[in-house]
DNA sequence: ATAGGGTTAG
């Protein structure tokens, strides 16, 4: 309990030191029987000593009403009472002040100390033990209620259901409704705005047409909640509804209605209707300010934000609060503002502590880019949600940190927090990008065993997950059985189908895709154009890129120009494609030069490349990548010169090659290797040397004619990291299951084409995974039709 | 001295 009371202080707005509320009982030896006991507390016994009592209780008030509850526990102590009116002041003051867990707390000392609760406590300690989430206590709490004799109390009852709502458990509030002697419009308009609170908006409308059913005239309160209900589920006819029901009610001047008929016009994506309500509130308040501020930023109008932020503090001189910032800052994100966002950072620094102040900071510097920024900040929270937890990981995600990204994954799996959906979503991309296939399987195992194993969303990234890992067959197998399919699993599926190389079946599956009715997006091009370049289906590539705008009304992107690019450089003509880059009306980004490069590099032409590189140089001087493919092209053409020239270059700029491995990921000893070429290290080493070798031989390769186009000459590509990690495969997985190895760099061509062999002599099926691409090698043949 | 309301993070 002790560290339960210090984590409130976090919703403390006022400044008190640590309460030791709890001292006092953990010293307590009074039997703790259910039975009243006799109080010995004192009651004032002449006119003297109540008025002493009363001065006392209105300083004991103000105290409560300021904030200052240290103060008015002192006075508490001091009055020391028995009448219940002042412990009921006392619970409140903690709930009003934020301090929940003290409410309750206080409430047990009450029992305790044999003073009667009564029909004002019980409303007080229910509404702490629904904002401090505390559903056990609260049960508690409701049991008792009957024992007391309050079982009849409307107010009572009405309190309950609403703490019920705000634990998240509406079935629970409903039959608390359900079982009401008397029901009240209060009642009523609990499960409206329950049903709103927890996303459930066709509950809550129902029940704003169910009490009028009964005979009630909806108020206010019913018309926010139901606003509530159409906003967060985007009802915008439902909403319209009930503006018109506002204006038929008279509640059009209500400030508080107004805003949330805002927010709802914004939610739903009417900003402009947003925008006129706004103008015509004459008294706007802070919070007015900041829906607005916020509606913009919902409906990518971040400049608006901006001069509403402004005007704000101008036209009615009001200074941003927390919400204001917190609004604020993805509207700085938006327009790639950094220096304003840092500034609202550093305004806001005197806010800190605040949980969700700092959850849209993490997003802030996770959105630029910066997630040391990011994770400076989660490193020194007081306190994080869950909420916290998902933000920093899809800030290390979202900017290639999947290590980090997984590590705290992990970490977070030992705390008491529950992940939720969003935590699996932003988690599996990183899985995708940099877990084997081994723990690929057991976060598969992990989602089924848990409450989202259908959810669509989690399902989709899971589809694509397995392909990245290797296993296509398997993300066929989940997008097969993916009960709500969206167009999100089409393009899912039909990826991992590009990654893999079959990019017959893509086509396909964006034709079974048309039959069901689903309409293709921006993504699923760009899944389809992947394929078509993985594949080498040319024609169908520039058909599908044609109809995009012409049938779809989609507009092609920069990644949509890359594949088509990739297209154009499998076909050999250089110069096409350096002219489709230069009448492109986007502009070229490194990805796009590194297509050009790529095309250049197979087709081996040095001034192509040296062409692609320098604009590749231009955006991005740390591309590893790009020094080594143009040194490797120097030593090609024996230009050893050059490739000096490359490495000193490289070795200038503090850039070091990036060290190659192999990893078998199907076999089924148990510990992995990493096979880095010319690896001596594992400890079948001869083994693995002599199953090369027969291999070697009867592959019959000219070894270091070929050798010499290497960066490092010395590195004969006949012992390369891919083909020892392919021969510990072949003798440790079960004879007739494909190899599947996974490359951190791609394959070079000798390994390439030796790997063909070697997939026609063992008769086995190879599986090589590059970052962003599968070789599968089946009978001599790869299925990237040797050009990647 | 009485419960029910609006703006906020993924």
């Amino acid at each position: 309990m002790a560290v339960a009371l210090s984590h409130s202080y976090h919703y403390c707005h006022n400044s008190i030191t640590p309460i030791k509320l709890s001292e006092k009982r953990l010293d307590d030896s009074r039997p703790r029987s259910s039975k009243q006991i006799p109080s010995c507390r004192r009651k004032p016994e002449n006119s003297i000593e109540k008025r002493r009592d009363l001065s006392l209780t209105q300083a004991l008030q103000n105290h409560i009403h300021s904030g200052q509850m240290r103060d008015a526990l002192e006075i508490f102590e001091k009055i020391n009472s028995s009448e219940t009116f002042i412990w009921n002041l006392m619970i409140r003051g903690f709930a009003d002040n934020g301090l929940f867990l003290h409410a309750i707390d206080f409430y047990h000392r009450m029992e305790r100390e044999g003073i009667q609760a009564d029909n004002f406590t019980y409303p007080f300690v229910t509404k702490a033990c629904g904002a401090s989430l505390s559903m056990a206590e609260g049960q508690k709490i409701h049991g008792k209620l009957f024992k007391v004799g309050l079982g009849s109390d409307v107010c009572v009852f009405n309190s309950l259901v609403s703490m019920y709502a705000k634990l998240g458990c509406m079935e629970c509030a409903g039959k608390v409704f359900d079982e009401m002697p008397v029901k009240d419009l209060v009642s009523w308009n609990s499960l409206v705005s329950g049903y709103a609170a927890i996303g459930d908006g066709r509950n809550s409308l129902a029940c704003l047409l169910d009490l009028q059913a009964f005979g009630m005239k909806p108020d206010r309160f019913s018309m926010i909640g139901a606003l509530k209900a159409c906003s967060v589920e985007c009802f915008i006819q439902s909403g319209r509804e009930v503006h018109c029901q506002v204006l038929k009610c008279g509640f059009e001047s209500d400030l508080m209605v107004q805003t949330s008929l805002l927010d709802m016009y914004s939610k739903c994506g009417r900003v402009n209707y947003a925008e006129r309500l706004f103008h015509d509130i004459s008294q706007k308040n802070i919070v007015v300010w900041n829906a607005m501020i916020g509606g913009y930023v919902l409906n990518s109008q971040p400049l608006k934000s901006f001069a509403c932020l402004k005007r704000m503090q101008e036209e009615d001189n009001l200074s941003p609060d927390v919400v204001s910032i917190i609004n604020f800052l993805p509207a700085c994100a938006q327009l790639g503002a950094f220096l304003d966002g840092k500034s609202a950072h550093g305004y806001a620094i005197r806010i800190v502590p605040h949980v969700v102040l700092e959850t849209s900071l993490i997003d802030f510097y996770g959105a630029f880019g910066k997630p040391k920024l990011a994770e400076y900040i989660f490193g020194h929270m007081e306190e994080k949600s869950l909420v916290t937890w998902n933000s920093m990981i899809a800030a290390y995600a979202q900017n290639e940190q999947n290590k980090e990204a997984l590590d705290l994954f992990q970490e977070l799996l030992t705390k008491p927090l529950q992940p939720d959906a969003i935590t699996i979503a932003s988690i599996l991309p990183a899985y995708s990008e940099a877990a084997s296939l081994k723990e690929g399987k057991q976060i598969h195992g992990y989602i089924s065993k848990s409450e989202h194993h259908s959810n669509t969303y989690i399902l989709n990234s899971l589809v694509y997950m397995y392909a990245k890992c290797g296993e296509v067959e398997t993300a066929r197998e989940i997008f097969d059985r993916i009960l709500v399919r969206d167009v999100s699993s089409w393009n899912s599926v039909i990826m991992a189908h590009a990654i893999h190389g079959f990019g017959r079946k893509s086509i396909e599956l964006f034709s079974e895709m048309r039959d069901e009715g689903i309409k293709p997006n921006y993504i699923t091009f760009v899944s389809l154009l992947t394929s078509c370049s993985t594949s080498g289906l040319v024609d169908k590539g520039w058909e599908l890129f044609n109809s995009m705008k012409k049938d779809y009304d989609i507009d092609p992107g920069i990644e949509h120009y890359g594949c088509i690019l990739d297209i154009i450089g499998r076909t050999g003509d250089l110069d096409r494609a350096k002219n489709f880059v230069e009448e492109m009306p986007l502009a070229p980004t490194g990805r796009i030069w590194g297509s050009l490069l790529t095309a250049s590099r197979n087709h081996r032409n040095i001034e192509f490349a040296e062409f692609a590189a320098q604009h590749i140089f231009d955006l991005e001087h740390d591309n590893t990548g790009c020094y080594v493919l143009l040194s490797n092209l120097y030593a090609e053409a024996e230009r050893w010169g050059d490739v000096e020239r490359i490495k000193s270059l490289m070795k200038q700029r503090g850039l070091e090659k990036t060290v190659g491995w192999s990893l078998v990921e199907n076999t089924t000893s148990c510990k992995p290797h990493r096979f880095i070429n010319q690896d001596k290290s594992h400890v079948q080493t001869n083994m693995i040397y002599d199953v090369l070798s027969i291999l070697s031989r009867k592959i019959a390769e000219e070894k270091n004619v070929r050798g010499m186009t290497e960066f490092r000459p010395l590195d004969s590509p006949a012992n390369h990291g891919v083909r020892l990690a392919i021969c510990f495969g072949l003798i440790s997985t079960k004879v007739g299951s494909p190899v599947l190895v996974r490359k951190n760099t791609r394959i070079c061509e000798d390994c390439h084409s030796a790997v063909k062999k070697i997939s026609k002599i063992t008769k086995r099926e190879i599986v090589v995974g590059e970052p962003k691409v599968f070789h599968h090698f089946v009978n001599g043949n790869c299925s990237c039709g040797d050009y990647w």
